[in-house]
DNA sequence: TGACAGCCAGAACGATCGTTCTGTAGGGTG
DNA sequence: CACCCTACAGAACGATCGTTCTGGCTGTCA
């Protein structure tokens, strides 16, 4: 993006269909995870000529929508993934329009919650031993994968050759597991506790 | 995937540097999130042919990392962003290494949680009065914005001008916000209930 | 020592790519 | 009515695409 320019809305003073295009353009990607070519994308959107395709191109990149790679190439933009965080308040009358100029913007769920990605992974959580803590049943935990923690932090571990979510805790210099529900006792491991990761997030996914 | 193959793990019996292709691919996916060109992929993996390339890919086709559009375009396949889900019970001695082998796959955070990327919303939950139903305040939503919902989903309905996060319930033909938390009283709406949209999952992001 | 498989280089091919240029149908404005 | 502007259609261009084929180099094993 050239300098001087501040980034369009998109939504106003633009060609009335952009936001639709992008729309579906996004939906595209969803699927395939790809940019498609000028062709397809002109299938995508009922038009039948690339010369439009590249116009509407070249608009969300000066938006900030698309991007090239080093080699050219295609890409989605910043502000490509961009998911509304709606947590304002919204006027009387026009709540949904209001609301939209009052979000903030976050890039993609995976973003958010892994760090390193390499030393990521997901544990199923099992049992409500951590329903005080708001860890149910069927929960994804997002871990990193790490042998050592602190007190406090919510640690998976391994007990028994099982996994088990709980909060790492400490007792007389000795490091125990602690649930967050009160009809589950105090874990206290005797010789070394294997810690296995530490809770970076929390998914869940509601079934419809 | 063609029938009678199993999916090869590429780890073993594979061409030696396929493993290292691979991430570097994923590594140039991460940063640009698109798959380049032979060309460019010839360059990123240090050959200079673009025949060398085309025989990985048929490898990596066949293993499940990449995929093909119905427009014949290259993409990330079903394996391409696979994170563990760690849940199986582990074996004494070698935990790690036996976990690997039974673990389940997920591809990415955000296909677990959003079906419609434009209908998909973020709220950031505010106050506890969905607290028995795991929702803490911080934690983010994720909606599908429509304007009905079915009793017993969890709905953002707009009330007074802000955003609230309740259970629909029905009482005597009437739409009602139910609140998971003693505490709070059911909301009754007068007239229309307003509904932003439905719960689709939950985002949790533990600060370290 | 010879045979052979694995790993890669390089050239050549038609197909498809993204860009540019010109054309046109329809709506708004005076 | 003449005029302009927007929103597309369509053709043409060189560039780049992915594929195939040939061929050389380097181990390995008998």
């Amino acid at each position: 993006m050239s300098a001087g320019h501040r980034p369009q809305s998109l939504s106003t003073q633009k060609p009335q269909r952009d936001r639709e295009f992008l729309e579906r353009l996004q939906d595209y990607y969803a699927e395939h995870k790809v940019i498609p070519s000028y062709s397809v994308l002109a299938g995508l959107w009922g038009v039948s000529a690339k010369s439009w395709v590249c116009a509407c191109v070249k608009r969300f990149e000066e938006a900030g929508f698309v991007d090239w790679t080093p080699d050219k190439q295609l890409k989605p933009g910043k502000r490509f993934f961009e998911r509304r965080i709606a947590d304002a308040p919204v006027q009387a009358g026009q709540p949904h329009a209001a609301a939209a100029d009052s979000h903030d913007l976050v890039s993609s769920l995976d973003e958010m919650v892994v760090r390193h990605p390499s030393r990521t992974e997901l544990i199923r959580v099992k049992g409500d031993s951590m329903i005080d803590a708001g860890i149910h049943e069927g929960d994804f935990l997002v871990i990193e994968r790490q042998h050592h923690a602190n007190p406090g932090e919510v640690v998976v571990a391994i007990v028994d050759n099982e996994f088990t979510v709980k909060y790492l805790g400490k007792e007389r210099e000795e490091l125990v597991l602690k649930p967050a529900n009160k009809a589950y006792p105090v874990i206290r491991p005797r010789g070394r506790l294997e810690i296995y990761g530490v809770m970076a997030g929390l998914v869940r996914r509601v079934v419809r």
